[in-house]
RNA sequence: GGGCCCGUAGCUCAGCGGUUAGAGCGGUCGGCUUAUAUCCGACUGGUCCCAGGUUCGAAUCCUGGCGAGCCCA
């Protein structure tokens, strides 16, 4: 023999997994794991990740726990897999929240004290509010093991980093893909700032009053109308509208209506005989004007004498209606399209009102004021017919969709109210917008145009901060022209690996498909500045792509406003809004245009500037471009996911990248819940603390459940009790696994390097290495599959197997190698009732030991492996005693040893299957016993299986001694045919049944029922067809049921059965009752805190047949209990003794340390 | 209002056309146990959200609801 092998260090059984983890944490930095878990894969083998960047103005949450642990697992496993993968971090530095909380901080309520402040000032606070909360960022992501090179990290506030998104820009520019144009935002016009969606959505208030009103537009009598209309009558015919702010009336410059749906036209009488049509849906005629259906021209359908319009429970005020007649056949909304009617308001002429129309989708001024496009009645899909007319104002500056039909349709474009919200003419000028609604209704009642006025009550955003009503009002805005590229991102988007798939053809696909240009610029100080100036006296735009180009081009020195003190460059707000070019078309001066990019731009635009690509690292960015994973939780679908996407498909659109994607793969995570499935936040007070779960339960198990709790796309609930579930069931299984090994492996001096004997290695070896390399199989594919849940999963099943099947059933050979079996009698106490275990001389028994202890070594070292991407932590603790330093091609850390290869020879699946059928068996022989109510401590004369055929049959006779044992019976007998002890009932087999026989399946079924059972099941063992009901059924037709006769126990599922003899003869009843003695004494001996291995006196005092058992089977059990001697006397004083109740017979032992 | 996803035992989740819908946790009872915080068995617990449809057969596929989450209006 060789030196002796070194000893594993002991390990209890016990550990803290928190503490451990720190341990682990030390030693990785210690030994720069990371570094050179990178630094040590080629070069030319790269698999890149982009980090998206978080943004630290808030202490880390459980859900960012979530997507760090997801992110970091892919990466680790390709890192084995024998990829370099660096993981450059980032920082997400810019954008409103930032603002926002430096607001907050500084009492600041508006832009206007924003300005009042100082923007250099505000500036500046922004960037130091950034990195307030980093430290605790950093700190989570080393605990949760989160591997990510933070020290290299990439800031989107850099000057490199914002004079890539300035190249960017410059390309798009360039290439005609960045232009101007209006946009309908939610304002608030006291704070003069568009709202985000997310203040929008902190605002709303339900139940707010506003006027509901129905209004007259004229349609002209001297402008060629549809006949429908029957404007030859000259009765005064209008189109009915229906709106809830009539301060957009004055910015009317359309109406539309659904070509598909059907309209009316009513004659209404008012009292006093006056006479007018109108125009309505006619699914809203008989609500508007109390019309009682549609019926024949002229037939009278109200007999009301004054019918009104209710609102809000009030009668109308206009609405006056005798009565009403439907004038005519309905007729298609299509046939109105093009119809002119009369203005609301000439607010076209008002001073300060400046009209515009739609070219080309774009907002513009008209060359002379006779080419504005009249008002006139537009098709529009989106109108229904479930409230309002049927006809629907449009105020293309008032509101999206009503802007959307404007650029659709080529519309006016009137905007007849100010920033501050303030109107421009007309009845309340100058008034606020929601006040002067009432001066606008009373005008309108005044000029007979009211048709009916009331009062509804909705939900309304007001703003967040002041809580002044947002309006929706169009304003100029920066577009990057993505429609130009649209179709391009949905092929591109085929390319690209979604988990889980839906999100690709879903929600990413459903956005893709629908597409708008991307409003890119916010009115705000804390971001990217566009690189856009424009000409104050002739509107020309130019676009900077550099730093050197602005200091080129700017007019005296002005350039010099973005170089701080250090020479280093600040392009950030306000210097860069002092630097002025010069305009080579009319020499008037060019200023920026003050907005500031949407931090969305920013991060999209993260895989180029993380490298300050193009100006620097353009290898590095070409060898990580696009990336192959990426991963983030689906709210980023319109986010990072989107503007990556978009940003790839634009700037390869320009030539200016080789792929049309950013990412290949991308992992796309639910959300987190609490652990009643609620959605955590603040304002709930049920956000889970991370470090609470880290400091209670390690990582590990933080990260093993997030893994396997459901598959990552799902929402998960979190709870610390969930965490302590997985703690439980998995990692202590498994910890507890890997001590035993030790401690058997260190007193069998187990050497690691050692070769094994194929020869050796058990059926049981065989059938558990099979079950390993069958789960490095699966678990390699999952994770080829970007499935983590998938992975994980049989990992859990493989551990349980190895450790209640395999080391339990392997327990005695592990004992067989203990030194200490000389002394024990633990070694050899039941080898002649298992002939599975280790017999035979020393030699042998020391054999079979060394392959038991090899099994369960490559195992637990290749289970480390598995584990290592999921749980590096106890990965590395398991690997570092029993891999490091010790075995022949060591490394010095699990994360920088390569990942398990199959071995596909030692995959044996006709073994795999016979052990579960083992277990099965097992298992029903247990219920059985269970149903007899006879304890498994009792032996028992017989089992009988049946199997399903005759491979089973065989497989069962081979292993019948496994399940003896299990079953603690003295013979197992396997039967096709169990003979008399079993009852049949027969079954359609319906999945074979169902394609041959279809709708005659319900007749076989009642057939069966019918048939002679036992006759059939004869004739299915001899092989003949089966006659019943006149079909004839092969014998793979049919299943059969089984239950027990008289003097046996059986349990039965999917046509296995197991049958226990019930018959207790004396001698096993003395046996067993032995048994029940041995559990007592063993009881006592721990109550009475012996060690294993101490001899004992045992004295005893029992009733029959108790004392008959321990006189007739003494052997056994001094044997059992170490017992130098068991006598009938009474226990000595001072000796530990027990009152017993065996099976009704009172007992006392007592016992002292020998 | 639209899109996506989810709804299966008290809880966490599998199953996604085929025999009697499963696992773990929990509860009750019993058993095993000198590796284990374990383990094994039985019992308990299910209108597989509801309603239609397709099919010989639906938790599974289709349609329509309801409820929850997310995204967008």
């Amino acid at each position: 023999m060789a030196t002796a092998a070194p000893k594993f260090e002991a390990v209890s059984s016990r550990v803290s997994f928190p503490e451990q983890e720190e341990r682990i944490l030390a030693f990785w930095k210690q030994q720069e794991i990371f570094k050179r878990s990178v630094e040590e894969r080629p070069e030319d083998r790269v698999f890149s990740f982009f980090e998206g960047p978080p943004t630290a103005n808030g202490n880390p949450g459980i859900h960012h726990v979530l997507a760090r642990v997801f992110k970091d697992l892919i990466p680790r496993y390709r890192t084995m897999r024998g990829y370099r993968v660096p993981r450059k971090g980032g920082w997400d530095t810019h954008g409103l929240p930032v603002e926002l909380e430096v607001e907050r901080a500084l009492g600041l309520a508006s832009k206007q004290e924003i300005e009042a402040y100082g923007v250099e000032a505000f500036n500046r606070q922004c960037r130091e509010s950034v990195f307030k909360y980093v430290s605790e960022w950093e700190r989570m992501t080393d605990r949760i093991g989160f591997w990510v090179d933070m020290e290299e990290a990439y800031v989107t506030y850099s000057g490199e980093y914002v004079e890539s998104c300035w190249w960017i820009f410059k390309r798009l520019w360039d290439t005609n893909l960045v232009f101007r144009d209006f946009r309908v935002t939610p304002h608030c016009p006291r704070c003069q700032t568009s709202l985000s969606s997310h203040e929008i959505a902190q605002g709303y208030q339900e139940d707010t009053p506003d006027p509901s009103v129905t209004l007259r537009f004229r349609v002209l009598e001297d402008l060629p109308a549809p006949a429908a209309l029957q404007l030859n009558d000259h009765v005064p015919t209008s189109l009915l509208a229906w709106t809830t702010t009539p301060w957009t009336l004055s910015g009317n410059t359309a109406l539309a209506v659904n070509p598909d749906a059907m309209y009316v036209l009513v004659e209404v009488t008012h009292p006093r005989g006056r006479r007018e049509r109108i125009v309505v849906a006619q699914a809203r005629a008989r609500e508007i004007a109390a019309l009682a259906g549609s019926r024949m021209a002229g037939a009278r359908v109200s007999n009301e004498s004054r019918v009104y319009v209710e609102n809000d429970g009030r009668p109308g005020q206009a609405a006056d209606v005798e009565h009403a007649y439907q004038w005519g056949e309905p007729f298609p909304g299509a046939v109105l399209l093009g119809l002119h009617y009369e203005a609301l308001y000439e607010s076209t002429g008002w001073p300060g009102v400046e009209p515009l129309m739609f070219v080309d989708g774009r907002a513009q001024r008209p060359k002379q004021i006779e080419d504005l496009p009249p008002r006139r009645v537009i098709a529009s899909a989106t109108v229904t017919t479930d409230d309002g007319t049927g006809i629907l104002h449009v105020a293309p500056a008032f509101g999206e969709d009503d802007y959307a039909m404007g650029r659709a349709e080529g519309l006016m474009f009137l905007q007849p109210v100010r920033l501050d919200g303030t109107m421009i003419g007309g009845p309340g000028d100058g008034v606020f917008a929601k006040v002067a609604d009432e001066a606008i209704t009373a005008d309108l009642r005044a000029r007979g145009l009211l048709y009916d006025s009331g009062q509804i009550r909705h939900t309304y955003p007001f703003c967040w901060r002041c809580d002044t009503p947002v309006l929706y009002y169009a304003k100029p805005s920066w577009y990057i022209r993505t429609t130009a590229v649209a179709r391009k991102m949905v092929q591109n988007n085929r390319e690209i690996h979604w988990v889980p798939e839906h999100v690709q053809e879903g929600r990413f696909g459903e956005w893709l498909a629908g597409n708008i240009d991307w409003a890119v610029s916010r009115e705000r100080y804390w971001g990217t500045p566009l690189p856009l100036w424009v000409c104050e006296l002739c509107d020309h735009i130019e676009c900077l792509g550099s730093y050197e180009e602005l200091l080129a081009r700017a007019l005296g020195g002005t350039g010099e406003a973005i170089r701080a003190a250090d020479g280093s460059i600040d392009p950030h707000r306000p210097h860069i809004d002092r630097v002025e070019l010069g305009c080579p078309r009319c020499n008037g001066t060019m200023r920026r245009t003050p907005e500031v990019a949407d931090a969305w731009f920013d991060s999209g635009a993260m895989p180029y500037a993380q490298w300050h690509y193009p100006f620097e690292h353009e290898d590095t960015f070409e060898a990580r471009f696009p990336a192959d994973f990426i991963c983030e939780a689906v709210d980023q679908t319109r986010g990072w996911f989107y503007t990556l996407h978009a940003l790839a498909t634009l700037l390869h659109s320009t030539e200016d990248v080789d792929a049309g994607i950013a990412f290949k793969n991308v992992i796309c995570l639910g959300h987190i819940l609490d652990g009643d499935g609620q959605k955590m936040s603040k304002s709930r007070g049920n956000v889970v603390d991370p470090w609470s779960v880290l400091d209670q339960h390690g990582a590990d198990a933080v990260r093993w459940y997030m893994y396997t709790a459901s598959p990552p796309g799902n929402s998960r609930r979190f709870s610390s009790d969930l965490v302590a579930e997985t703690s439980r069931r998995f990692m202590s299984t498994l910890w507890n696994t890997y001590s035993f090994f030790v401690t058997y492996a260190n007193t069998a001096d187990f050497d690691p390097r050692a070769r094994v004997d194929e020869a050796t290695r058990t059926e049981l070896d065989r059938w558990i290495r099979s079950e390993l390399h069958q789960t490095v199989e699966r678990v390699t594919e999952a994770l080829e599959a970007y499935e983590p849940a998938d992975a994980a999963r049989p990992i859990e099943a493989f551990v349980d197997q190895l450790s209640n099947w395999y080391v339990r059933r392997s327990r005695r050979r592990f004992w067989g190698a203990s030194p200490a079996s000389a002394t024990s009698p633990s070694g050899t106490r039941l080898s002649d009732a298992a002939p599975g275990a280790a017999v035979g001389g020393r030699n042998q028994g020391n054999t079979d030991s060394q392959a038991a202890l090899a099994t369960l070594y490559e195992c637990l070292v290749t289970v480390a492996k598995l584990l290592a991407p999921f749980t590096p932590f106890v990965a590395e603790a398991m690997y570092q005693n029993l891999v490091a330093g010790r075995a022949a091609d060591a490394r010095d850390s699990v994360h920088l040893d390569d990942w398990p290869v199959v071995d596909e020879e030692t995959i044996d699946l006709s073994l795999s299957d016979d052990v579960a059928l083992v277990q099965r068996m097992v298992s029903l022989g247990r219920g059985a016993r269970a149903k007899a109510q006879v304890r498994v401590r009792q032996p028992l004369a017989e089992a009988v299986l049946v199997p399903r055929n005759d491979a089973e049959r065989r497989a069962l006779e081979r292993l019948a001694a496994q399940i003896a044992e299990e079953l603690n019976v003295k013979r197992v007998v396997v039967l096709t045919d169990p003979g008399d002890r079993l009852a049949y009932t027969l079954r359609p087999n319906l999945p074979v049944l169902g394609p041959k026989f279809g709708a005659e399946v319900g007749a076989v079924r009642g057939a069966l029922q019918q048939a002679d059972a036992a006759a059939t099941v004869a004739a299915m063992r001899a092989g003949d067809p089966i006659a019943v009901g006149g079909f004839t059924l092969a014998p793979t037709d049919v299943l059969v049921t089984v239950d027990a006769a008289a003097g046996w126990a059986a349990q039965e599922e999917s046509g296995y059965a197991a049958l226990v003899d019930t018959t207790l003869t004396p001698d096993l009843l003395a046996e067993g009752t032995a048994r029940e003695i041995v559990r007592r004494l063993q009881d006592l001996r721990r109550d009475a805190g012996l060690d294993v291995s101490d001899r004992i006196h045992v004295t005893y005092r029992a009733g029959e047949p108790v004392r008959s058992a321990m006189v007739s089977h003494g052997a056994m059990i001094a044997e059992e209990v170490l017992a130098l001697s068991l006598e009938a006397s009474n226990a000595p004083s001072g000796d530990a003794s027990v009152d017993a109740d065996i099976d009704g017979v009172a007992a006392t032992f007592a016992l002292r340390k020998a």
